[in-house]
DNA sequence: TATAAAACAGAATAAATATTCCATTCATGG
DNA sequence: CCATGAATGGAATATTTATTCTGTTTTATA
């Protein structure tokens, strides 16, 4: 048993548990590994269920709970249960009474736009590439210049990462296809650019990121799919799988991740600056 | 016992839950109340935990079980533990690691943006105005063309507004300040302006609905606050609460109450011209 | 390689929890 | 107002689940 106090809270759990699987014997890691990858069915299984999920012994789990800090696994999932329990706030009954009214009332639609957001959003968090992301975020960081482009649905991301970009003093372009000119010459070797693109994807941004590519600039893509055409300009891809309503879909979740982009860049660029 | 099959989901057991809960007997009537009231806890919790809270003896709420067509509490425990599977892929602990890495790492503020981006669609899904939104979609519906302005952080959101109109054959207008023209005398008497802001708010979109709404055109604004300078312009107001991060915000609400907005106009466009 | 300490598996036990049963109370129709 | 059946409370029981214990294996150390 560990002489330190038991974690109260989520957070705390995580940390000790990054803080000392480390040092785990086998099993115990194994126990570790499964309940940082499953710590959402700790509230709702049995010892013996998590136990053979981990691929040991209940007693192996036992003694897990208890280097965690706590008495037993009761006391352990009793902490999970009481924090379950804050998480559900009255959202789900709203989110009834807004869609109750009928099926294309705005009320309705809205509804769906927002649960549509949430879950993706909720995907998101959980399917992001954080290593291509932290690839991204040092190439741009370094970057003498940012070119970001991207039509259609695509370019109200686009002309939000820019801002963000102005906002931070980030030299960055927004290429805005206004005047149908040519953009490909502002970019030189050694800029970097962002494109963001989903099904179908638009040409125009293709031909820019791979031109973009063949002069040595490195490429950062946003996109719906890891496939796809941006795959042949070797481009740093993040994909985001956003939920469709109708024809439509929210882009909660690209314009998060976009500007978790951009706000990174800034971070970044401060770090190297106050470095030197 | 109920001569029924157990619910398998939540829509049918809700459904059943209050056709049957009518014509239930006092004490049974009361575990329906609870459950209705408090159904995140039956995962989690226990016969003696739940009956207490309903007030009830265990005896009673195994009853009540039995009435909702499932053999007893474990069996209909059962079904709440695997839908909570689902609803919980383990989202929190997906952000809780994302956050785990450091203050500003790329992946700690994509965890920031997100749980931002979910705050605000869950306020905005219990705060907005309905009969203003319903009056908006009235009104932009039967305009022969739609303005659509908003600059800085504003102007994703107008682009995305124009990009949906476009697609739905709707007549919009994204006025985008290229050129620096003055753009109000494209706007007639009985056009329709959307205007986007939030503070500090921009001066062009407020001359611009100021400008609508002396030629008698009807403003639809999107802004952060009730007050705030569109107030004079008699604008249908909708407002959006984003939580911040930093000095950034990710803009999810206001996107989804946007698209909202003008597919549920599309919507309310095929109702007029087939009911013609 | 020998030895001690730690880790482990599996079975045995303890505790918690669900379920059933039955005596009692309450409501309903004659 | 009584008789009958439904509803109820509470205790008894069965079942599931957590926890501990012990002999064995593995690992680290000298």
């Amino acid at each position: 048993m560990s002489d330190q106090t038991a974690p109260v809270s989520l957070e705390e759990f995580n940390h000790r548990l990054a803080e000392i699987s480390e040092t785990m014997p086998k099993r115990l890691r194994q126990c570790a590994e499964f309940v940082a990858q499953n710590t959402d069915r700790i509230a709702v299984s049995t010892v013996a269920e998590l136990s053979i999920g981990a691929g040991v012994q209940p007693s192996a789990f036992m003694r897990f709970c208890q280097l965690m800090g706590f008495s037993g696994f009761s006391e352990m999932q009793k902490m999970f249960r009481e924090t379950y329990a804050q998480k559900w706030p009255d959202y789900a009954t709203r989110l009834e009474n807004l869609r109750a009214t009928g099926d294309d009332s705005p009320s309705a639609l809205l509804a769906e736009f927002v649960e549509a957001g949430r879950l993706s959003l909720e995907n998101l968090a959980s399917t992001v590439d954080l290593k291509t992301l932290e690839k991204a975020v040092d190439v741009l960081a370094a970057a003498p210049m940012i070119h970001v482009v991207g039509f259609r649905r695509a370019f109200p991301v686009a002309s939000y990462l820019s801002y963000a970009f102005e906002k931070m003093d980030i030299a960055a372009v927004l290429h805005d296809g206004v005047g149908n000119l040519n953009p490909r010459h502002a970019i030189r070797t050694g800029d970097v650019v962002i494109a963001i693109t989903f099904a179908p994807y638009s040409q125009e941004t293709i031909d820019l990121a791979a031109y973009a590519h063949d002069i040595g600039s490195q490429v950062v893509a946003i996109s719906d799919a890891l496939s796809g055409p941006m795959r042949k300009t070797d481009a740093l891809m993040l994909s985001v799988s956003e939920v469709d309503v109708g024809a439509f879909r929210a882009l909660s979740a690209t314009i998060s991740l976009a500007i978790a982009l951009a706000v990174s860049v800034g971070a970044k660029r401060d770090k190297l600056a106050y470095g030197k």
